[in-house]
RNA sequence: GGAGGAGUGGCCGAGCGGUCGAAGGCGGCGGACUUGAAAUCCGUUGUGGCGGCAACGUCACCCAGGGUUCGAAUCCCUGCUCCUCCGCCA
């Protein structure tokens, strides 16, 4: 969620910034019509002042009554006799004035909920040198890293990841969609290995670089999705809720990590707090289907090691972090040996709340592209204004307290196996069909290579 | 799953339906004393909304949501969380 001050004194900025991201609020005011973002952040801002009118009459209102009570009070001090006669007005009026604030609270409440619904939807502001734009065309590519194998001069034709998987036997799809359904998979023998010891050799590098480790709950409640600016509901929701409960399967430990602090007010000593979080992720991919849906890359489930960072709210500062997170990316893909390219994501596909998005496509000889492998995002104040998390400041050397402000939140992927394990399924397949396991993952693997089966 | 009990400020803890945003203690911060520290003493110390350049004013918040009442931290209902006992179990 943005700071509503900027919708009262800067309104011009966000309906720009609203036509960057493409960002569709309201059913009549599609993104094909011109003028549709200025409507929009119009719309909105009616909403506030009046909104605004009303919680102010509301609030003389809840005065009067106070008053009405005080002078309640003081009848009980009057002579006994008089105290009935003294009485009988106020209790009129204070009926009155009830029954008048009953309604103006309701008032005020609908017209909250109508422009909360709303600004709660507009997304955070996007970083100057993001790219503009809405199509894949639109990303930078910021540089490339490693180069992809010449397999025609190695001389063999490279398999795709699941011609691989098949042959080794160590995916099997078909038991997957048997027992849980469509795009669930088992992964076996060298592929277990595999996985395992691709979280545990991010999980490694993540603590090198100070996250703290946690294996986090797979399930959180609505709000907290909410809270993190994900949308639980609605047709095109990419989110499992589970029935008869608030709970939702969470499709990142984005979610279960950034919540641990809601409503925290933090000491800036503590900070910044990185946390590492390893976690299943589970993904409708409502509509996605046809999209590059065979195999590992879209799948409903997998298992990721996340990093996350609450750090001051400053820009300046998690700006820095960011790139940060972007280095320890870079350090672990490297270390796989994968051959990769750096986006900066354009503003039409960042996200409601991402200020700045980069991500990491690592080649996929299987598909003859890149393909994303990690994102991270700095997503400034807009989740922790809306889980209220903040931090103390103090104006000066160690001197007197100033105001509380919401913390900057990051988030970034360290790996996420499914589509680690595409890209070294494909990457790191050898002429007679095995699979070199990465020189980094051998000692978590206990292998060296995964080898067709006797 | 069954039976009880409890949820108040950073923590502990008091709170006859009106004078309670809330006693007291701890902790924190500032100061006095001290060569320094401890101890002691004095003062101070929640979060947010709205209005205002500001001083300041005003409203809300005692787990959450409803209700009773002129008036609720205090009474009633529902939910959530935690604790104890029993059952079951990785």
């Amino acid at each position: 969620m943005l700071d509503l001050k900027l919708l009262r004194d800067e309104p011009q900025r966000l309906a720009e910034n609203l036509e960057h991201r493409r960002a569709q609020i309201f059913d009549d005011l599609p993104t094909s019509e011109g003028g549709w973002a200025q409507a929009t952040i119009d719309r909105i801002a009616a909403l506030d002042a009046r909104y605004r009118d009303v919680l102010a009459e509301g609030e003389r209102v809840r005065h009067a009554q106070k008053e009405t009570s005080e002078a309640m009070r003081d009848v009980g001090k009057l002579p006994k006799p008089e105290q009935a006669a003294a009485r009988a007005p106020l209790v009129e009026k204070g009926r009155e004035l009830r029954d008048r604030e009953r309604e103006l609270t309701t008032e005020a409440e609908t017209l909250q909920l109508e422009r909360d619904e709303a600004f709660a939807r507009l997304p955070n502001l996007t970083h100057p040198d993001s790219p503009r734009g809405h199509t894949d065309d639109d990303h930078r590519e910021l540089r490339k890293w490693g180069t992809p194998r010449d397999f025609a001069a190695e001389g063999f034709e490279p398999k795709d990841h699941l011609q691989l998987a098949e042959a080794l036997d160590i995916v099997d799809f078909a038991a997957g969609a048997k027992v849980t359904g469509n795009k669930f998979y088992y992964l076996k023998h060298g592929a277990v290995l595999l996985d395992l010891a691709l979280q545990r050799f991010a999980i490694d590098v993540a603590q090198k670089h100070g996250f703290a480790l946690h294996i986090t709950p797979d399930l959180a409640r609505v709000e907290m999705l909410q809270g993190l600016g994900f949308n639980p509901r609605g047709e095109s929701t990419q989110v499992y809720s589970v029935e008869r409960s608030d709970l939702c399967l969470v499709g990142t430990a984005e979610i279960t990590l950034g919540g641990m602090l809601a409503d925290a007010i933090v000491e800036p000593s503590e900070l910044p707090l990185l946390l590492c979080g390893l976690s299943h992720c589970f993904r409708t991919e409502a509509g996605a289907a046809g999209q590059e849906s065979r195999g590992l890359y879209r799948v409903h489930q997998f298992t990721k090691v996340e990093l996350f960072a609450f750090v001051e709210g400053d820009l300046q500062v998690s700006e820095t972090m960011h790139a940060r997170f972007l280095d320890i990316e870079e350090e672990i893909f490297q270390a796989l040996e994968l051959p990769y390219r750096v986006l900066d994501i354009a503003s039409g596909d960042l996200g409601g709340p991402a200020y700045r998005k980069y991500d990491i496509e690592a080649w996929m000889p299987g598909r003859g592209a890149y393909g994303e492998v990690t994102s991270t995002s700095n997503c400034t104040d807009y989740q922790a204004r809306r889980l209220r998390i903040r931090h103390r400041t103090y104006d000066g050397d160690g001197g007197s307290k100033g105001k509380n402000r919401f913390c900057h939140m990051l988030n970034g992927t360290a790996v996420a196996t499914s589509r680690a394990l595409v890209a070294i399924f494909e990457n790191h397949q050898q002429a007679d069909g095995s699979i070199a396991i990465p020189k980094v993952l051998q000692g978590f693997a206990g292998i060296e290579r995964i080898s067709p089966r006797t």
